[in-house]
DNA sequence: TTGTATATTGGAAACGTTTCCAATTTATAT
DNA sequence: ATATAAATTGGAAACGTTTCCAATATACAA
């Protein structure tokens, strides 16, 4: 079925079609009730592609995403993807395998499909120029890790939390009430990741109030996930190491430290005080609840969205968004 | 950067460089050299809709997701995503708004994109013969609701987890250990819901044993939220029904209701036993560990793009798989 | 009635590829 | 050198739309 068949079923022509298609103006009320009539009869829709081919451009939007090992991102994925639509656009998510280059493949795909822009997830921004350039569409780099900073502030926009500034505020918490021996709980930090940021951002208020960090206190998992981080407190336990409150770099790997530490005859916040960042919702049930610093969601996917609709449609220049996640305070920390 | 372009920047014809692209066999070497050079330096990418629509076929595959309500099914897009493009062909997600007819959006998208296949998420399959010869590619319902049941075997093909089975299976769970007054606590079942198939195999399991049910223990939330269901069982506790144990439709549900217990000053097991389902990561660590029939939710994905694939492939027929979540045992249920 | 303005219509080019077929070049055998 | 086969190449049609432009039909005024 072609707006061909449509046309000759019709006794009109392909461009007679092609206008109730597209509702322009100038089309008799009798063609159009015909051939809308046909429409129906035959289910016909007209073929994207020919379409996006003559137009020289979709309203398609790209969401790249590398890798799924982050669950942080994949929840805001159908959000994303809602907001997109309600733009008027095409989102289309894109995954990319960890071992490919995002921005290459961005680039790619920003030329095959005619894109109008892009969100790039969970990237960094120590791109070369080069790369920049040959992607030539706007872009956002959302929650990216702002590693060498390659970049000039003209040359491209994103959303991200503080993740120093967390580390530092988390840390912060901890001191106020009195604590000097903090274990830090957190995955690999050799990739420049949001954990080596969290983790900068402790040590620096530390390093500010004067308390001394005991290495033997950094723990750092190998796995990332519940099972890393529960079997790596237990060794801290194990060890022996002496500590009256711990700096989770994630909600998740907080519930399991506080099993480990419940199951060694430490309860909390008695014993130890727990802290962590996302603010998922169980974090308000789980027994004890947790103080955690909530990750503003919501706010980062429509920032992220709202700005790269404003330079697709030329609205305000590249600009860097940085959002704040604010404590919630719950049941896992005490005053010594 | 157009194919021509390219090819004019070389001295060959467009023949070549399509072959090129497309890795034929007839093209000299020192051709293809000269191509894939001027496409490297000029960052070509040959666009994707001039080349569907010549070819009359793409090689995508449709996820259609209604609403996001759900975060149970917005946790399998990216690993179906992924999976689909390990098969070779490329995920195109769709998700529709709640008040739109998903199957009518479904066939649109497939002719629109030519799509080669189809997984609708979460749909029912009281779908008409019409709509469904309407829709004319090969298609998946995944985690369906089997509601009315218009469609005959040879019609469609489905993977889903017997709810019903599931509901039956909790509660027996907890009668085999001695419980009578077995609370339940679900989320609207008004329509034809997970939680309605899952109450209704709970109250079988009962009739079976030949157990009364007190209609004063079915807690059925407002709010389909950990929020609703701590609160619901709060009135439940208010209200001063007397129960043992209490079955909760998911995980989540099951935590704030254990909190709710908790700040009753009721212990979970000691006072009261709780059975959820779901078995997702954290019921593991939470204190006390859950127990939980676990969904297999990486076997319903796996399964659901396999069976798409073969139906795609011409291998093997329509065919429904059921899978069943199975207890993983924790410490919140007791023998009385 | 005729002329003019306006509404509606159809024809045809264009979008960027792929692929068939015929033409050309190159290699091989005689 | 010539004939033949094989490898390589270019030309052109086709895919299904949109849109410009010219042509036709219709309405209205003089």
């Amino acid at each position: 079925m072609t707006i061909k068949d449509i046309a000759l079923c019709c006794g009109v022509s392909v461009s007679t079609v092609s206008r109730v298609l597209n509702n322009h103006p100038n089309v008799s009320e009798a063609a159009r009730e015909k051939v809308l009539c046909a429409i129906r009869e035959h289910h016909f829709v007209p073929n994207g592609s020919a379409r996006d081919l003559v137009k020289l451009e979709s309203d398609a939007v790209g969401l790249v995403l590398r890798g799924i090992a982050n669950s942080f991102f994949a929840e805001l994925i159908p959000t994303m993807d809602q907001l997109i639509l309600d733009a008027g656009y095409t989102p289309i998510l894109h995954q990319i395998r960890s071992d490919m280059d995002e921005l290459d493949a961005a680039a790619k795909l920003a030329r095959a499909k005619r894109l109008k822009g892009l969100i790039l997830l969970g990237g960094s921004n120590d791109y070369t120029q080069e790369q920049i350039a040959a992607l030539d569409v706007p872009f956002v780099l959302c929650t990216y890790t702002n590693s060498f900073g390659n970049l000039t502030p003209e040359q491209y926009s994103s959303v991200t939390i503080d993740d120093r500034r967390t580390g530092c505020a988390a840390a912060k918490l901890l001191l106020e009430r009195g604590h000097r021996r903090i274990a830090i709980l957190l995955d690999s930090i050799r990739d420049r990741s949001v954990s080596e940021l969290r983790w900068m951002g402790f040590r620096e208020a530390l390093e500010e109030a004067g308390v001394p960090f005991d290495p033997a206190l950094l723990a750092e998992t190998v796995s990332y996930d519940m099972a890393g981080a529960y079997s790596r407190t237990k060794k801290l336990l194990a060890d022996g190491e002496a500590f009256t409150a711990l700096f989770a770099v994630s909600d998740a790997m907080a519930i399991a430290a506080i099993r480990a530490l419940h199951e060694a005859g430490r309860s909390v916040p008695e014993d130890c005080s727990v802290v962590s960042v996302d603010g998922i919702a169980l974090t308000r049930y789980t027994i004890p609840s947790l103080t955690t610093f909530v990750q503003p969601q919501k706010e980062i996917v429509c920032t992220a969205v709202q700005t790269l609709i404003d330079l697709i449609e030329g609205r305000g220049p590249n600009r860097q968004i940085v959002l704040n996640a604010v404590p919630r305070f719950g049941q896992s920390v005490r005053q010594l």
